[in-house]
DNA sequence: CGAGTAAGTTGGATTTTCCAACTGACTTGT
DNA sequence: ACAAGTCAGTTGGAAAATCCAACTTACTCG
C-alpha cells in the first residue's frame, strides 16, 4: 500500500505503447496501411476493401501522411491525382500487422473464412518475436518498462 | 438519375487482420491489455494508467472477456470485487504491444518523455520478426496474402 | 453525346466517447 | 460511533467521431 513516488495527479501512463496507437490506433488507419503494403495504392480500392467510409477515409490518409507515415505521389495531373504510398516509417509498420494476423489466427476461430497471411517463403504465417541483443525469444511477460525516454534516446533514422 | 444495376459491390477484404482489430482495435482494449500484462489487474489502476473513461472501459473489458482475452477473478466476496487477468489468448497480445512499441520508439520522435520498454535480458526493446519455418527475418513485402482460411485451418488451441 | 472512372465533399443521421457526479457496500481512522 | 476513504461500477447529458448516400469536378472512353 505504500507507493515511495506519490504523485499529486495520476495522470495515464506515457508510454510508446500510447504514442503508437495515437498514430495508428485510429478506426481503419491500420487497414489502410494493410492495404498499401498489399501493393493497393488508390482511394477508391483502398475505400472498397477496407470499408472505410470515403470522408473518413480522406481524414485518416492526411493524419497518416501529416505523421509521415504514407505520402501522395501525383500519378495525373489533370485532374489531379494522387497515390498512397508507404513511406519506410510505414512500411516498418508491417511487424504489427504480423502480429495482429498471427494472433488473430491462433485466437479467432469461427466459421467466418478469412484470407490468410504467408512469408515469402511460402510458409504459413508463424512469426517468432525475438530480441536483437541477446537473440532469445519475447515470451508474455519478457516485456519490461523501461526509463523514461524522450526524441534524444537514440539515433533518429531520417525517411526518404 | 442513376439507379442502375449497383449490385455487386466488392465487400471489404475479409481477413485476419481485419479479424483482429475488431476485437483488439477498439480505443483502450490495447492499453487496457498493457496494463495487464505489466501486472495492473484492478479497475481503478487499470482507468488510471490507461486514461480511460470508466463507463467505456467497463465495455471494454466485457468484451474483452466475452472474447476469452481477459478473465475476471474474483477476489473479495463481500462486496463482489474482480480482478482482470490475462488469458492464455491475452498474454499471446504481447508481440502485438512489443511491436508497436518498438515502432513508436523509433518512429515518434519528438520532446515527449515516454515509458519505454525493453526486454527481460536488460536489452532496449529491439524486437526481431522472423519466419519460424525458414528463419528468415520478416522484411517489409515479406507478408503475402494467402488462401482463405476458416476454422478448420489448424489445430485449435484450447484456452484455460 | 452519354456512360464510366476517380477522388474527393457535403449534410444529416447514428454511434461512440467523454465527463463529472452518483451509488452501494464495505474498510479504516479517530 | 461516526466520518472519511476505497473500490467497482452506473447514470445522464454533452461532445466528438463515424456512417451513409448523394453530389461534384474533371476528366476518358466508345
Amino acid at each position: 500500500m505504500n507507493r515511495p513516488t506519490d504523485k499529486a495527479v495520476d495522470a495515464p501512463r506515457a508510454c510508446f505503447i500510447a504514442a503508437g496507437l495515437d498514430v495508428l490506433g485510429e478506426r481503419w488507419a491500420l487497414l489502410a496501411l494493410r492495404e498499401m503494403s498489399l501493393g493497393v495504392h488508390r482511394f477508391d480500392q483502398i475505400a472498397r476493401n477496407t470499408g472505410a467510409s470515403r470522408d473518413i477515409l480522406v481524414g485518416r490518409l492526411r493524419t497518416l501522411e501529416s505523421q509521415g507515415v504514407i505520402e501522395r505521389v501525383q500519378y495525373s495531373e489533370r485532374p489531379p491525382r494522387y497515390e498512397y504510398h508507404l513511406t519506410t516509417s510505414g512500411a516498418e509498420v508491417a511487424p504489427i500487422l504480423i502480429s495482429l494476423a498471427a494472433w488473430s489466427s491462433t485466437w479467432m476461430r469461427d466459421e467466418t473464412p478469412r484470407a490468410s497471411y504467408r512469408h515469402s517463403c511460402g510458409a504459413d504465417l508463424k512469426p517468432v518475436v525475438s530480441c536483437a541483443e541477446c537473440g532469445e525469444e519475447f515470451t508474455p511477460g519478457s516485456l519490461m518498462l523501461g526509463p523514461l525516454v524522450s526524441a534524444a534516446g537514440t539515433d533518429p533514422p531520417s525517411d526518404q
